[in-house]
DNA sequence: CGGGCGAGCGCC
DNA sequence: AAAGGGCGCTCGCCCG
């Protein structure tokens, strides 16, 4: 074993892997480590299943002394962020300083969008890679293994360390030389497209080690007591409030119950009922094509005797018992006591569209009948039910999505988030902790109450506080700068309002000022109007269309186009470097952003070479191909296609400049603090907003540091500002 | 029963 | 005629 490690550390560049128990990085155990050199790989198993335990191996000191050697290697992982922190929390040894290169990150930045996962990137790049194995095959061999030995193979259930330890230890060296190639492949591209210190030196690497990795590694304490009381009191309200709504539903009708029956599941001799009669009479039928039994004449005639029988024939009437029975088993079980689930859309849009008769207004993407909360706004006024339901239905929210979530998920009091970077396009975080409701202050009381009460949960560790600090207006301030429009960039270097300078320069508004001291600021006299502004502010430049913008604006389409012309007007180079974007995307198929991070859409390029300009104008096509079915169908999908291009092409370079801004302004924080060896970490990083949790007596310098290192990270025409708060908590450090 | 998906809603 | 962008989580429902 220890000839073999030897051959391993010959080399520089080294894969590695690590097999494990399940995925909590703080309480599943590494079962065995895999590496992997050009020429050589390996396995050291360090648990292996014995029938009802895991022993450990004879070769504990072997893969001690591996991993210790390892700390003077380059070394290759695809998502380090796991492997390297159950190596750490659960071997001991800390690897982070030597991590060279994340394979997902490596393939994001060449490739930004799915897949991500290991397999699927050789599947689609088997030839490139050398890649000749199927990935199905394995995962079924494994699984076999798995169930074999007596081990549990489902995907919130997987037994892997079950398996047999030779089947484990091929594919863990399969997948550390695999890690390799996918590392050899995308460094050429990494290479070739210039992004090199964008990966290694400026942003995705170093975020990954000094800030990414080691936020999740702290996690943030919660107030359990605080939580503990919220659910009770929040499930209090709840009982109440469904209460409330089901008595409100019973109202419109003297026996609601039997109407609903009746109209949702009539007694029939065929269609669903008839399923049911057969079913609960077993009845043996012959099966049809889509799994249903048949019910024709023929087949139930030649049944033996049985109510059943005698009914699906029309012979006679099922008792009434029995039929309430069968459609109670159709309405499918109910929750407590109650036959209707107010939870269930299902449920309510038979109440409200075909009970009570109300119309829809909406459809969604599917063409299903919109049953939102802004719907039964709208009809509120006219049942005594809606408003409590208003009121459960974001309670409920709140419960489950950020009370129960948290109590479920705290480890000894603290949350564990996650942040991703591969999983947004723009090189923003992907997090699990970025929706936390902003407190508000108007409302419904009960809503205001929970809503406001989220952040809260999340406090600082004993003899400390949260320095956090949100960038005003990031996107509106990266948009002036990227967009080169003088007028936008000089709404922020003269200390003006964003949206009432556009709003004024666009609807060409009298007697109003942008300058947020003035007597006459028009957020101040005319709400509305700067209100009105927001909407098509960042929406018109992201590709919004008069059709929606007189949807939101609620005004005429020709009024709409007219704001959108006066806008462009308003700011000409804006519309210079939108027709710019426009160009981009068609002619190369892809956009970088200031620093470099690209998107790439190549279909644009193909559609656009086929159809020209034309495909955008929705009118021209339909005149053209309205009457040719599928061909028209064929050519709006591309219009839509390349429309989204575009918008996507201008969107990116304002989101992800911001991304960047956020990003190297973390890693610049983290690294001062380390330098002057301040203990404080960032802990949190949400879009635009860092929060740093530091010791009470450090405030002052940490929030000196973030400051001046959100605001200077990088030079743009728009000054950029981020001014620090403190808190014991989210809620109040804001 | 487990997995996938649509709908809805929270954030920037 | 007609889709501003980027996410993650929960639920109910459907299907294999």
């Amino acid at each position: 074993m220890r000839q073999k490690i030897d051959e391993i550390l010959k080399s520089d560049i080294i894969a590695l892997d690590t097999e494990t128990t399940g995925l909590n990085v703080r309480k599943d155990k590494v079962i065995g480590v895999g590496v992997a050199s050009d020429a050589h790989s390996l396995y050291i198993p360090l648990l292996v299943w014995e029938g009802t335990e895991l022993q450990p191996t004879q070769y504990l000191e072997d893969a001690n002394y591996l991993l210790q050697q390892l700390k003077n290697k380059k070394l290759v992982l695809h998502n380090a962020a796991y492997d390297l922190r159950i190596i750490k929390h659960d071997l001991g040894i800390d690897l982070l300083s030597a991590l060279h290169c994340d394979t997902i990150l490596l393939k994001h930045t060449l490739e930004e969008t799915p897949p991500f996962s290991l397999k699927d990137i050789a599947v689609k790049n088997a030839k490139a890679l050398g890649y000749d194995r199927d990935p199905t095959e394995e995962s079924k061999e494994l699984k076999a293994s798995i169930e074999a030995n007596g081990g549990k193979s489902t995907k919130d259930c997987y037994e892997l360390y079950k398996a047999d330890v030779n089947v484990i230890a091929r594919y863990c060296e399969q997948d550390c030389k695999l890690t390799l190639a996918v590392y050899n492949y995308y460094s050429k591209k990494l290479i070739d497209e210039g992004l090199v210190d964008f990966y290694y030196k400026d942003e995705v690497l170093p975020l990954y080690k000094f800030v990414s990795i080691p936020m999740m590694e702290r996690g943030i304490k919660l107030d359990m007591p605080k939580i503990n009381r919220a659910k009770e009191e929040i499930s209090f309200d709840l009982i109440r409030l469904e209460k409330e709504v089901q008595d409100g539903i019973k109202t419109y009708s003297s026996d609601f119950k039997a109407w609903f029956f009746e109209n949702e599941y009539p007694v029939k001799t065929n269609g669903n009922f008839a399923q049911a009669v057969a079913n609960y009479y077993e009845l043996e039928l012959p099966v049809t094509k889509t799994g249903k039994l048949s019910v024709a004449r023929g087949a139930v005639e030649s049944l033996p005797e049985s109510d059943g029988k005698s009914f699906l024939l029309g012979h006679m009437q099922l008792p009434a018992d029995i039929i309430e029975e069968l459609q109670m088993k159709m309405h499918g079980e109910t929750v407590g006591e109650y036959f209707i689930n107010i939870n269930s859309k299902d449920h309510l849009k038979r109440i409200i569209f075909s009970f009570l008769g109300e119309k829809p207004e909406r459809h969604t993407e599917k063409g299903a009948y919109q049953l939102d909360d802004s719907y039964l706004q709208s009809i509120s006024h006219k049942y005594s039910f809606i408003p409590p339901l208003l009121v459960y239905n974001k309670l409920n929210k709140i419960k489950a999505t950020y009370i129960e979530r948290f109590l479920k998920e705290s480890e000894n009091g603290i949350f564990y988030p996650q942040f991703n970077q591969h999983r947004t396009i723009s090189g923003r975080f992907g997090s699990d902790i970025q929706q936390l409701p902003r407190n508000k202050d108007s409302g419904d009381e009960l809503v205001l109450k929970y809503t406001n009460i989220i952040r809260s949960f999340f406090i600082a560790r004993p003899y400390h506080l949260f320095v956090d600090s949100d960038y005003e207006s990031l996107e509106p301030h990266i948009f002036a700068s990227v967009s080169g429009d003088k007028g936008l960039q000089d709404i922020f270097n003269n200390n003006m309002d964003f949206y009432s300078t556009i709003a004024i320069m666009t609807e060409k508004l009298t007697n109003v000022s942008a300058d947020k001291s003035s007597d006459n600021y028009l957020g101040k006299v005319d709400k509305e109007a700067r209100q009105r502004a927001k909407a098509y502010c960042l929406g018109i430049p992201y590709g919004m269309e008069s059709f929606k913008l007189s949807k939101d604006l609620d005004i005429d389409q020709r009024e709409a186009q007219s704001l959108i012309d006066q806008y462009m007007k308003a700011f000409p180079q804006l519309k210079q470097w939108m027709d710019r974007t426009d160009l981009a995307v068609k002619s190369v198929g892809y956009v970088t952003s200031l620093v470099g991070r690209k998107r790439r859409m190549p279909e644009a390029v193909s559609i656009f070479n086929k159809h020209g300009d034309s495909i955008l104008d929705s009118l021209q096509l339909w005149k053209d191909y309205h009457e040719q079915g599928a061909l028209y169908e064929d050519m709006k999908e591309k219009r839509w296609k390349l429309k989204n291009c575009i918008n996507n092409g201008r969107n990116f370079q304002i989101q992800s400049l911001a991304a960047s801004v956020v990003n190297r302004s973390s890693i610049a924080i983290n690294l001062e603090l380390a330098a002057k060896n301040i203990k404080a970490f960032i802990v949190c990083s949400v879009h635009d907003q860092t929060i740093v949790e530091c010791r009470v007596e450090d405030k002052e310098a940490v929030a000196e540091i973030v400051q001046r290192n959100m605001e200077n990270i990088i030079k743009l025409p728009v000054k950029l500002k981020a001014p620090p708060s403190f808190g014991k908590n989210f809620a109040d450090s804001h």
